[in-house]
Formats: structure tokens, C-alpha cells, sequence
DNA sequence: GATATATTTAGAGAAATATCTAATTAGATG
DNA sequence: CATCTAATTAGATATTTCTCTAAATATATC
């Protein structure tokens, strides 16, 4: 989980997310979207990586990017989580 | 909303807000469940404050602190726009 | 194999952050 | 008012983080 929290602490980061969020993107395109060196963008991947918030696939000489959905929901758990500590979520219908 | 996940990044602050969570508690009491001076619990307080994600209200001596929900649904909301780009969210009904 | 493109890794410097001790403010109480 | 308790502010230091340049890796193409 703290990972997942530094990871959204930037705003690069978040903004990358975002862009993540309407389609996958190759890194070159996402790093065309900031006034920032690749290899600065290359570090937020890198950290977005390690929180398992993106996923991303090797295509020739591109790496593709996307959002992993799966880490954001344990953020939406958390906040409800502490929105509503006395009360247990409703669990999805099998 | 950059200086609120700024204040949730760090795992005593979010620590706080868990312990908030069930009710209101004075600075000391909340010094009290951590391993920490207590001026470094009140440089936490006071980010969190910063990014409005705590309400406080002194009472003689001691000061009192408590979750401020609304900021947290502005997190539910972040996350939620980025899992589901497109679909618009519900309004609740007036 | 040589070269070009896409991306990452390595290493360094600047800025931000977390923590501490010491000092200060605010309020309660003898 | 002197003193005690609760909490914060100030200032210093160590660590982390962000960004850059230079170099390396991976793949494609000639």
C-alpha cells in the first residue's frame, strides 16, 4: 500500500495514469505529453511499475503502457474503508 | 489534490487517518500510538491540515482531531474517473 | 555486422521530506 | 503570577526523491 501512495504523490505520475486512462500508450507517446527528459519519464514508469499501478508489453522496439485497475480499487477500498470503519462493504454477487 | 496525496504518501500520516477513523483524538493521544516525538506527530498534523484532510477544534489544552470525509471522496472520485474514463458518475439525486 | 530508433540504467546534483532537540505559545491551576 | 501540561514552531540534519547528462540495452533495418 505505500508504495501505491509514493507512487501517486506526483503529480507526473498521476497525470501519466490519467493519460493511461483513455487508451495504452508506448512510452515515447506518454513522454511526449511532459517538458521532462525520457529518462525522467522513464523513472516514473519505473515507480509506477514497482507499485503494480501500470502494466506494460515489449512490441518490437516500443513498450506499451497501461493502467492496472486492479491496485486502484484497493485505493477506493481504502478511502472507503475510512470513510465508513464501522459499516462492512457489500460483497459482489457470486 | 497534489497536496493531498502528498499528505496520504506517508504511512504515519495515513496511520492517523486510520486511527481518526473511529473517533476523535486529542494530538497527544494520537502521539501516544507511535513511536515518534511529538513534534514530528504535530509536522504531520499540520500536513494533513494542509490538505484539508483533518478538521481540529481545541478544547482548553488539548486539541482534537478528527477525519474530514469530503477530501476523501474527492480520492473515491480521482480513482474512479480513472478506472472508468468515459462513463460518467451519478449524481445523487437532490 | 553497422547503424538507427526506442527505451532504460547509472551516476550526480538540487530540492523536498522526515525526524530530532530546543525553544515557544496557549491554557489550566495552585 | 508562577508553574504545570498540551501542543506547536524553529532550526538542524539525514534521507529520499526528482531531474539531468552520459552510457548501455534491445530491437529493427540496411
Amino acid at each position: 500500500m505505500n508504495a501505491i501512495f509514493k507512487a501517486l504523490a506526483d503529480p507526473t505520475r498521476r497525470q501519466i495514469l490519467h493519460l493511461l486512462g483513455s487508451r495504452e500508450m508506448t512510452a515515447g507517446e506518454l513522454a511526449g505529453h511532459f517538458e521532462m527528459t525520457k529518462p525522467s519519464m522513464s523513472h516514473h514508469f519505473s515507480v509506477l511499475k514497482e507499485a503494480d499501478l501500470i502494466c506494460f508489453r515489449r512490441a518490437g522496439q516500443q513498450i506499451w503502457y497501461s493502467v492496472n485497475t486492479t491496485v486502484l480499487e484497493d485505493v477506493l477500498t481504502w478511502a472507503m474503508d475510512l470513510m465508513h470503519p464501522s459499516k462492512k462493504r457489500e460483497r459482489k454477487k457470486p
